[in-house]
Order: C-alpha cells, then structure tokens, then sequence
DNA sequence: TATTTTTGTAAGTAATTACTCACTTTTATA
DNA sequence: TATAAAAGTGAGTAATTACTTACAAAAATA
C-alpha cells in the first residue's frame, strides 16, 4: 500500500461519514489527499470499489472487537463489553462506525455489497448466551431489547457531539443491567 | 392547491425517502408525478423548497400525535400512548417518518432548516413527568433511556420490511413499563 | 366579455459529476 | 544497467443535475 493510496482511504472514510457517499465527489476527495482525480480510479477502479475498500478496513477491526466479546467467558463481563461496543467504537473509529450506521438507510448502496452480518449475529447469539446464564427470563427477547437500545445509542452519539450525557446513560444501563432490572 | 402541485409533494415525499434528497433528482419526481420538471421551481422555488414544503406537511400530523399524548392524564396510559408513537408513525406516515429520522445524519441538509424540536421537549417532558408519577426512581435518565429505546426501534423499522418481530418487542417494552422492572 | 393572474410546458443552460486516456515518473526486476 | 511494471498526472468527455426562460393554456377577476 503507497502513502498516497492510503491518504486516499483516510480521506475518503472521513467525507464519506461527514457528508455521506452520494454528496463526497471524487473531486474532494483527491483535493483532500492531495493527489491527482485519476489516482482514485488507478487504486480502485470506481467510487464504488474506493467505499468498499474502505468498508473491508472497517470490518477486520469490528471483528477483532466482536473476538474479544464472544471469547469472554464472564458472563456479566461480556454484556458490559457488548454495552461498551458503541461507545468504544464512537469513540476510536468513530467515521467508520458512523458509516456502517448511516449505511443501513443508503437502500441503493446497502444492497450493492452484501454488507456481512455474520459477525453480528455471532454478537447476538453471544448475548443471548450470556442473559441466559445470568438468569435472564426470555433472553432472546432481552437481547432483542439491548440490540435496540445500542441501535439508539449509536444515532445519538452521530448526531450529539458532546457525550457527557450518553456517557451517563452508559452507567445507567449497565446499572440495570446488574441489578437484573432492565 | 392545485392536483399536480399535490402530486408533487406526494411523489417526492416517497423519492426522498426511499432514496433520499441527495438521491434523488427532480427529474425524477417530475416523471413520477407526471408533470413537467418545470413546474416543480414554479410551485416551490427550487429543491430545498419542495422539501421544506413537505417538512412543514409532516409536523402538522406529528404536531397532532404529540397534542394527544401530552394531554393524557392517565400516565400509564401516557406511557403506552409514547411507546406506540414510533410504530403508529411507521405504520401509517412511514415516508415522512423514515425521511425525519435519516435526516438527522444529513448535517448539511439538517443545519440549514432549524429543524424545530419544540414538539418532542414537550414530549421528553410529558415521558418525564409520567414516569415521576408512575414512581420510577430518576425519572429523567429513564426517559433518555426510552427515548434510546424509540430511537433504536424507529432505525430498525426503517430496515426491515416484516414488523411482526418488533411488535412483539414493543409489548416486550410495554411489559416491562407496567411492572417498572426496565 | 376583456384582462390579468395563475398554472403549466418544452427546450434550453451552466455547472458538476464519475470516469478515461495519453502521457510521464518512479520503482522493481532481469 | 536495461527493461518492464506500477504509480501518478492532468486535460479531457459524456452524462446528469438543478434551474431558467420564453411561451401557451386555464382560471380568476374586472
């Protein structure tokens, strides 16, 4: 990987999740690296192959956190790591994480790529397992409910620039979620 | 109103939310609508226009929900009558509500109309208020947990087509409001 | 009825877009 | 060192875009 190729995907990543795929030209994006339009095209054939070489960088770092979760065998310990998934990830790939959000809503592009979810449901099922043996009543209903819940947390961490008040939220669940109350 | 300005609003209501605004050109809801593409700037200006006017449609009908719920005295029944706010609105104004929510991730579109958010303060409010009576101890950092609970559920009904496992969420959530273990 | 206003059209236009191509420079390899 | 391959450029291009304008039909009003 040249400097310049790599220049290309930081770019890219960044005005992609700030302004979105369809309203980032190439153009920009080049300006931004700082190189020439023609480049992108060299490196990734179209703007498709540019987005989707940017979501498989994204990807190999969500499955490294996904390992991490599903390999705990403390259960409490687990669902705390799956509560702190989405700030975690807001907080240190916050533009890739914004992306992979904002994506579900891109129907044309959605649908392009077969975005992998195999990794999620390994998470789900993860969750499921751990509610269970903290002697949750309908788990898999449970997990239904925390899916929601991180869903929410993550459109609100987009839009809000100061987590000060998620934050807070965070403890709140996690509190719940201890005292088997949710 | 005239029956093609009418149309218009109509065809571009669906466009932009199955496709979205940058997605979306108006061309297309000119065909759609089955009138010229010229018609459209003689009625609304220009783009942003015609998706202002759509907008201020929309809130008159949300303004409506909102009246209902807050002059609910009943606070369970409040409670209940917010929880259903998110499918009720998907059910039957699905395009205006997937169009106000994945606008939220569209910053430039977003900043540019003070979007006016006085409805759901009086919302987030009525919850809080509600669920003080109803006992439930910080009540305030329950509300933001439900409302991260709506959020999640509005982001997934948007994705996926068959509601007949979110239904089965909400009662879910519903149950858990009535024996206020959430 | 005569006239003004509103509604509507069709054919433009300038700007932007993703992408190409002919070419040069740099790097790797024989 | 000679040669091939890869990296990089910059000026194009065709298509699409939001929007304009000159004009016609319809509706409202005097």
């Amino acid at each position: 990987m040249t400097e310049k190729k790599e220049l290309i995907l930081q770019k890219a990543l960044a005005l992609f999740s700030e302004k979105g795929y369809d309203n980032t030209p190439t153009s920009l994006i080049a300006k931004q690296a700082g190189v020439s339009e023609g480049l992108i095209f060299r490196h990734f054939e179209n703007k498709e192959g540019l987005f989707k070489a940017i979501l498989e960088e994204g990807e190999k770092i969500l499955e490294s956190y996904i390992n991490e979760i599903i390999t705990e065998t403390n259960y409490q310990k687990r669902i705390f790591l799956i509560i702190d998934l989405v700030p975690t990830m807001m907080k240190k790939e916050r533009d890739f994480w914004t992306l992979h959000f904002t994506l579900k809503f891109n129907n044309s592009l959605y649908a392009k790529m077969k975005y992998q979810q195999k990794g999620f449901l390994l998470l789900f099922n993860a969750a499921t397992e751990a509610l269970e043996k903290l002697n949750f009543e309908n788990s898999i209903q449970e997990t239904h409910l925390l899916w929601t819940l991180l869903e929410g947390l993550t459109s609100q961490l987009i839009v809000q620039q100061d987590h000060s008040h998620t934050d807070l939220l965070i403890d709140f669940i996690k509190n719940k979620y201890t005292t088997k109350c949710i």
